[in-house]
DNA sequence: TTGTTCATCTCGTCG
DNA sequence: CGACGAGGTGAACAA
């Protein structure tokens, strides 16, 4: 039996039952009317009204109402999920540590209780991310520019690895920062906070090698704009597209935009129409539903 | 009646209720082994084995398993649910567009489906957020430092809107970036980008007041290191801690951190013992559950 | 619609 | 554990 339901049962039934629901492992659902209150890294107060409150054997809690695709509160994996009747009422406590925190769902009625035993794959294979555009542009560093060559993936720098890190044609460092959407502002301070930091690690090094310039404040400036020519380091946004607030913010760095999606996956079929060979008119039954905005 | 379940139907009569459930604009929740497509802003599929689909009548769809707060595939509200028995399985399709994404979910067996009504509040108060430790600070400008004087919430600049902009003691522009929590580099670079912006502003109004100085070339840096001390525009971040990195960065553009928490939510009353009045041992029952992990 | 930022972000990965 | 960054981030809000 994968599925164990209970309706509209007593307060004490469904402690019976999600007891019962705790130890087989299952995943749990109830629906019906109550309160939450939520205390951690924030708090909050949720009156009364009809949810679905799920509780996952690895110790995720998730309270749903009829609307958005975020839970209204919620408890991470890792939790603990204590139920009890207090009161006459049915009541939910999920806890954690580190941080402290405390999901309680006071029932006043439940409508409808079910534990199902979950088996099966939960690996998801996605294609179109940021690693899938990486993989992109090394098989074809030209993608970014003529002669373009890249060194190093994730390579480490004083203020964290770099994306993708490499040299142009004329030898000149490149850091790449890539993005698989449209970015805005963020990114280029992100790819800023790279090239100023490998702008001074090769300053500091050129200061290490060379006895003869000891020009101590003028080398801690991590601008390009003082930066001789020498010591230039490029910095490209890689993405498909850029704000213009970012662009703005690209041109008063010196860095570069180029535009670049990751992969597609190939062709559309999403199977809508004709993965069961059979796209004649059946005796299929189809049903639909608007939302109601 | 609140709540209408079915036991293992067939996929002819698990279309028929999800046809009605559609129409009542109900929650709606499938339990069942299936295979999920999507296709959209990025791709990903997911092999066979029991899930817990949930529909919201606002059009967004949820695919769960036993594992994670984040659901596996889902599809935001404002998409449209088709459902439909195709070579004798139930398959369900959520479209939207602008993106275009397309969720398909194929179902080998159908164990439970539920359709629920749905009433009641939805809307939750949350306390300790960054709102709150802005008027925290709004309220007592002395947390920040003595004489400090916030002029603007919200106040616009280039790149983008300030959470709180003032004056100090002295009469220096103070810019503010309020973080709920721990900040990383990120939120240096943020106020980094304010801050320039203010201080181009005021270049730009100072060189356009004062026509005796025609240094085009010298003005356009953005950087505090070269701003004369008139201009120097302060930057201070405002959060609970902040990690070593962005310390480091911190002190690199001159800014300074400020340790300050959103306002607690008074006592830590969760209600965990004591809401109920009797707190002595009554013949209330308790389950628990430990996360198998 | 697009842009920007907050979030109890969640989640993975790497020291 | 903490730190850091990706995410089909989602969601609110302003232009």
């Amino acid at each position: 039996m994968p599925v164990t339901t209970r309706h509209d049962p007593s307060h004490r039934e469904a402690l019976w039952e999600l007891e019962s629901a705790f130890d087989r492992g299952a995943l749990i659902t109830v629906f019906g009317a109550c309160s939450v209150e939520y205390r951690g890294r924030a708090a909050s107060s949720l009156g009364p009204g009809d949810r679905l409150l799920i509780l996952k054997p690895d110790g995720a809690a998730l309270v749903h109402t009829d609307e958005q695709r975020t839970p209204v509160n919620w408890q991470p994996p890792g939790s603990t999920h204590h139920a009890a009747v207090r009161d006459g009422r049915l009541r939910v406590r999920s806890e954690r540590s580190s941080p402290d925190e405390t999901l309680i769902v006071r029932f006043s009625t439940v409508h409808q209780l079910s534990a199902m035993a979950v088996t099966g794959g939960r690996d998801l294979a996605v294609t179109g991310s940021e690693a899938d555009l990486r993989r992109r542009i090394l098989a074809d560093p030209a993608l970014i520019e003529p002669g373009f060559e890249p060194t190093a993936i994730e390579r480490d720098s004083a203020a964290g690895p770099m994306d993708v890190f490499g040299v142009d044609a004329a030898g000149t460092p490149v850091v790449l920062e890539l993005k698989r959407r449209r970015v805005g502002p963020s990114a280029v301070s992100q790819l800023g906070r790279y090239v100023d930091a490998v702008a001074e690690e090769r300053s500091a090094a050129a200061t290490a090698d060379d006895p003869d310039s000891d020009d101590p404040d003028a080398a801690d400036s991590g601008t390009a704009a003082d930066a001789s020519d020498t010591d230039r380091v490029r910095g490209i946004l890689v993405a498909p597209s850029i704000t213009d607030r970012a662009a703005e913010l690209l041109a008063d760095r010196g860095f570069e935009h180029v535009a670049l999606d990751p992969p597609a996956p190939a062709g559309d079929d999403t199977g809508a129409d004709d993965t069961d060979a059979d796209d004649a008119d059946t005796d299929d039954v189809d049903a639909d539903d608007a939302p109601s905005s």
